[in-house]
DNA sequence: ACTTAATGACAAGTTTTATTTACTTTTTGT
DNA sequence: ACAAAAAGTAAATAAAACTTGTCATTAAGT
């Protein structure tokens, strides 16, 4: 699934390790969601929206269903 | 974590087994996550928001995060 | 050019948890 | 009261999220 936490961690100027440590998540648990290599789990996911202050659907793309 | 399934599925008079028949898993899936029992799956929890038209936000609470 | 920070990738392992199968209980309708 | 449908639950399996460790590559700063 797509992403666009790249773009949302650039915004912010944080790095994958930044995020990663206010998630409580490995750097390269970041690293492969932001690559797509697996989609983060529900709860994960909801940390993320509320980090971003953006619904779930403005951060993961699920068009295609990839 | 909490959620308005059970509510959703009223409103549209749908079984549990329905239900589960559109989403692709089984109803003892259905029934769990209603009950809170787990979480879905990222890609599950975006096609229940396809399905009932809803964001994610709107079908789960996360309020808590429990 | 050199050094360091940041990212990407990947294997292998752990662990959590989503999901299934099977069985029981409750509800609903007649 | 009975039968059938719907919902609940437990145990087991399957799947996938997540970690740790390591190394290679790229970007940034001096």
């Amino acid at each position: 699934m797509k992403n666009r936490l790249k773009v949302l961690r650039a915004e912010r100027d944080m790095t994958q390790a930044d995020l990663a440590q206010e998630l409580e998540v490995s750097r390269q648990t970041i690293n492969a969601i932001e690559k797509g290599k697996f989609d983060p789990s529900l709860p994960l996911a909801f940390k993320m929206s509320t980090l971003f202050k953006l619904p779930i659907e403005e951060i993961f793309d699920n068009s295609a269903s990839e």
